[in-house]
This record gives structure tokens, sequence and C-alpha cells, in this order.
DNA sequence: TTGGTTTTCTGAACAGTGTTCATTATATTT
DNA sequence: AAATATAATGAACACTGTTCAGAAAACCAA
């Protein structure tokens, strides 16, 4: 034993190897030019290879999805970090926000391409966002607590605040707000004034 | 003359065959199974005929989302009609929300999907989409005009109202509230708890 | 070391996509 | 009827995800 055991850590290592290269293949060249066929190329191994170690390139989006994921949690650790709840609070809407506009392809799997999430059919629960949601959460159950904010269902306030980061990220980020003759840094703008009025709105 | 009218016509016929093909399609079959083929065999037409009449399938998608948007507004005047400009922007809000989850497909097209908007690229504003943000945009002038909102700049105000609307209905399109252990019907009605929860949040 | 077994890998194919272009068919004009 | 202009298409190109029979490599026992 430990032959077995070794067999099993390089199939995780090949799977380490495949995702590495699609995270890479993602942040250089954008979702669309991320095929099966010129993931293979790069970590030269023919394109069937990668089917031996994912059942279809869902799957593979799944954990692309969830390195993704970590550097979404990892800026929200970093940069939202206020004691005041509701300053933190406004410390993750920016973030969020600020986290779309500089990494759109990355947001792209997160939360707008339907493909990593057609692997749910077979989980239960979509472990990948669990926990940067808990950190919205946590944080607006204690602004809840503190009667900080106009709000008094945690799940429906933290429904709410993620939806309004989301619209706007993601019409920005799909030309929508187009439909105003605005110029790109007046839309940045605009999107940072709106998340500032919301939360101004929901303070107590 | 009259000869070289025809042909006109003839040429805006086709258009409307194809775009009408390409609208019957999407809304049985959905964005994925819309392909050029598809379309050309529906309406008897090699799928090269297509590309004299749309340059791309993008500039065809253009116009299937003008379609939508045809759609979306009827609703707005049907259902958002009353005379209390507070009242009438839940109405708005609602059958927004509403046509979302009840027109995937369209709503697909409409707010994001990238294709259509690829043809923005010549064109200088996006007009599928101007009644309807005109409709939003009118009902909260009204509102602020009457102080009956703690917005006070109109397009702040509509960029908001549209980006909570929008990241309601898209989250739960993409399934991404499955973060939460929601059952379907839960999902719809805190949607709809959120828009009522704004609306509360932005009243005067 | 040899031979047999198991695991790992790949070339080729399938069915599909958007798009282009030389060639054919149809109208229109002379 | 012949010449010309317009309209339509078949076939190809370069892609896509995915499957599978067969080749290559790794492993194990004699």
């Amino acid at each position: 034993m430990g032959i077995t055991e070794r067999k099993e850590r390089d199939k995780v290592e090949m799977r380490q190897r495949i995702m590495s290269a699609a995270v890479q293949m993602f942040l250089e060249e954008g979702y669309e030019k991320t095929s099966i066929r010129n993931i293979a190329e790069k970590i030269e191994y023919s394109p069937a290879t990668i089917y031996l170690y994912y059942k279809d390139k869902d799957e593979l989006l799944y954990d692309v999805q969830g390195q993704a994921f970590e550097k979404l949690d990892q800026a929200f650790r970093e940069k939202a970090t206020s004691k005041d709840p509701i300053k933190r609070l406004e410390q993750i809407m920016l973030t969020y926000v600020r986290f779309g506009k500089n990494n759109p392809e990355l947001y792209d799997l997160m939360f707008i391409i339907r493909a990593p999430m057609n692997v749910m059919k077979e989980k239960e629960l979509w472990d990948n966002g669990h926990d940067s949601f808990g950190f919205l959460v946590q944080c607006i159950s204690d602004c809840i607590e503190k009667k900080l904010i106009r709000y008094d269902d945690v799940m429906i306030a933290a429904l709410s605040v993620w939806s309004m980061g989301h619209g706007l990220v993601s019409l920005d980020l799909r030309c929508r707000f187009k439909v105003m003759d605005m110029d790109e840094d007046s839309i940045a703008a605009a999107i940072e004034k709106s998340v500032q009025e919301y939360l101004k709105l929901i303070k107590n």
C-alpha cells in the first residue's frame, strides 16, 4: 500500500493541473477562449485525457469557480475589516462591486454564466459561494442585532444587498447602461454613488 | 420606380421572416437551440441566405431583443397604470420581476446575454431598451418631483431601482440563490418581499 | 528479465456551431 | 431570346464538447 494512495494523489494532482491551466486561461484569454482543446494543449495532454479527470466541462468550470470565490473571500477578509458592522457592510459592498469591475471574467463565472451551476443537479448545496455569502450574512446579522439598519429579516436583507450589488455590476458588465448616454467614467461613478445611496437608505 | 421599392419591401419582409422565426424558436426552444441552421430550416432557406439579410447572428439577435422589449413595454403599459407615482413604481418593479420569471429566455436576451450588444460598436445608442427605461425614468421623475422618495437624482434612482430588480431576477435565473437552502417557492416569495422592502426604504 | 495484466493516454471520429465564397439559379433589362 | 443583374445555395473552413477503440505506459508476478 502507499502505492494506491500515491495513485490517488496523482489523480488529485492532475485535476489540479487541469484546473490551474483553466484558471490561467480564463484570466488571460477569457471564457470564450477557454476550450477543452486549448486547456489540453497548455498542459500538453490530449483533449480526451481531461475527461478522465473531469466528467465534463461544467464540472471543471465548477472548480475554476471555486478558485475565483477564494479570491473574492480573500478580498473580503482584507478589505472589510471594520469593527463597525455598518461600516463593514459598506466595505463589503464596495469590495464586491470593485471586484466585479476588476475581474470581469471571474465575475462572469461566479455569478452570470450558467455552466458551473449545472453540476448542482447532483450536488445538494452550492458550496463555492458559501463562505462569501456567509461573510455578508454575518455582517448583516450584526447590523440587525445592533439595530443599525432598517431591515429585520437577515435573509431578506442579504438577498437585497447582494442583488443591488450584483445588479449594478452585471448590468454594467453586459453594457446595458448604454441606455443612458453616459461615458465609462460617469457610469463607474454612478455605480459607487448608487451603493452609497443604498447604504444611506438602509441605515437606521 | 415601383420595382426597386418592391425590392426594398421584399428585403424588409425577408428580414421580418427571419426574425420572426428566430423569435419563435427562442420562445419554444431557448437560446441554445436557436442556431442559424435551425432558423434557416424553419423558414426553408439555406443558412447562407440569412447572411444576405443580416450581417451576423448578433445583428439578428439585436432585432429579436427589440421584439422582446416590445413585450416588456406592453406589460408596463398594461400593468403600471396607477396615477400615484409611488404606486406606479411598485407596479413597474413587480411587473419587471415577474416578466423575468415568466419569460426567462427573453429576459436573458434583453439583459444578460452579450451577443445582441455587440452591434453597439457601430451604433451610438441602445434604442431597444430606450422606451422601457424611459418609462421607469418618467415614473421616478414624478416621484422625485412630488418628493415621494428619498432619492434626489433621477438617474441614480433609476439605476438603483433597475439594478435591484435585475439583481433579484438574474441571480434567481442563474441559480445563485442556491447558496441559501430555500425551496423554489420560498425564493420567489423572498424576491417579491425584497422588492416591497426596497420600496418601503425609498419612500419618504 | 520476461510476460501478462491493469491503468493511462490518445487519434480519430461524431454532431454540432458561425461564417464565407464560388457556383448555380432566378429575375430583370436590353 | 440574349445579356445582365440579383438572389440563393452547397460545400467548405475553423471551431466547439464529447466518446471510444486501440495504442502506450506502468505495474506485478514468475
